[in-house]
DNA sequence: GGGTGAAATAATGTATACACAACCTCTGGC
DNA sequence: GCCAGAGGTTGTGTATACATTATTTCACCC
């Protein structure tokens, strides 16, 4: 987040907090001007914030114009799940077989130790710091990749708030044995770079898909079981079918 | 392409032609008013246009404002080659699985027929037709998989311009038997599409995977045999290496 | 002669005004 | 009572004006 907020961070910002906030759900359409207004910025920098998060894929564009929040279905969230274990996996690969920049990986592992902080044998974990570090680790698994494409990718996939690697974990969420959960991933994530640093790419990219497979494990418990926590999910409208346009220009 | 283009699209359109045209090789960075004036545009639509290029990969933000065309190294576009590979092969894998929506696929085989008609057996191939209806192709792939999520992440990858699946498909590229290696990659469509059909997944992901090889083949052919057709790729600001920037907040 | 600083110029970020299009409402007629 | 049309209202798309920031150049001092 930058220091000084410009006009179009602030409504970018701010946007994406109210919509995540559940604020426009059942609205057909974000109108720009009550936006602007309430965000306290002009309809300049709110547009370029709209488009990005069209882009993000959390607002959809309306044919007459405007756009309105996304409707998710539990499939697209599986879907996004495994969509970003498959590039996270290729990411892993990539980077154990072109060998991973040494300064990264020791920030990786920066990441690493950090979290087995958070998590204290005795204590109470820190939940905050366990998921901003393990965002960091995964960020820095695009990173490790050496291509800045795969890079921006999978920074956009992690965006998406319900495929991101800490969308459900939510310390409240009820998963049994939550903590162990957590501490599982954790030795995933060792894994992981050790498979990278040791350059093995077909098993450093078999353990992130496995460690993705976690967020689905976590999703699918909550939509069985505890319904109502999915709906605590920031700005989660789930809807279990959608009408689909099959058009085609040939 | 729209009937009726509006500021943004002439915008989009003109900027993007100018791009990868060359037009802006050398520059440091885009001139908003200048271009603006070229393409008889106001700065408004075409800033939103801008920020398109930039999503899509085209232009890179400058950190003190305004963009420049993206450089791109060889590695960039292999990686590139091989992340739509990837996805592609995702994507088939899924829509393998899951069933596809027989009205995509019957939209997908007449793509192939047409193709079929393009690389008609005698007489001079019809490569326009070809190119159209190999990226009708390539787009239906995405929308087999009956996930909006990876439909758009595909249509990304495939308008950028170096790993789109007809980057490489340039005639007088000199590729030794081109016209055979069009029939080669015809033939890999239909086994795409038969696996798909018969929903056999892992089958249909490999075709895929292999299908999508065929584009580095030609751009390594191209970058080692003759690398002045690779100059003559649109937009190719080709270097060999690129200064990365390790910092990271931690 | 070279370097540093300040001022001017130019370009971007932001705001606002205007025009056109869509939607909703209200009224009149059937 | 219901439907249709016209007018108003709301909203987006576009242009332009303004302010802020970066860059470049010139002058002065070392």
């Amino acid at each position: 987040m930058p220091d000084r907020l410009s006009q179009f961070d602030k409504a970018l910002f701010g946007l994406r907090s109210l919509v995540l906030g559940g604020a426009f759900l059942g609205d057909k359409r974000l109108s720009e001007v009550a936006v602007a207004k309430q965000l306290g910025v002009s309809r300049t920098p709110l547009r370029q914030a709209m488009d990005r998060l069209v882009s993000e894929g959390l607002l959809e564009r309306i044919e007459t114009g405007g756009c309105r929040v996304a409707i998710f279905t539990k499939q697209d969230i599986t879907d996004a799940i495994e969509i970003r274990g498959v590039m996270e996996g290729t990411a892993a690969k990539m980077a154990a077989e072109r060998g991973a920049d040494p300064l990264l990986t020791a920030q990786a592992n920066d990441a690493l130790d950090r979290i087995d902080i958070a998590l204290a044998p005795r204590g109470r974990i820190d939940f905050d710091l366990y998921v901003r570090q393990n965002a960091r680790f995964h960020n820095l698994l695009g990173r490790l990749a050496g291509s800045g494409l795969i890079e921006r990718e999978l920074e956009r996939m992690n965006r998406l708030p319900l495929a991101s690697p800490s969308a459900f974990l939510i310390e409240q969420a009820g998963i049994p044995d939550f903590q162990e959960s957590l501490r599982y991933a954790q030795r995933q994530h060792r894994a992981i770079l050790e498979a990278i640093t040791n350059r093995e790419g077909s098993r450093a990219e078999a353990l992130t898909r496995e460690h993705a497979r976690l967020a689905l494990t976590n999703f699918d418990y909550l939509t069985k079981h505890r319904p109502e926590a999915t709906k605590g999910v920031p700005g989660l409208a789930l809807v279990t079918s959608r009408q689909g346009s099959t058009t085609d220009s040939a």
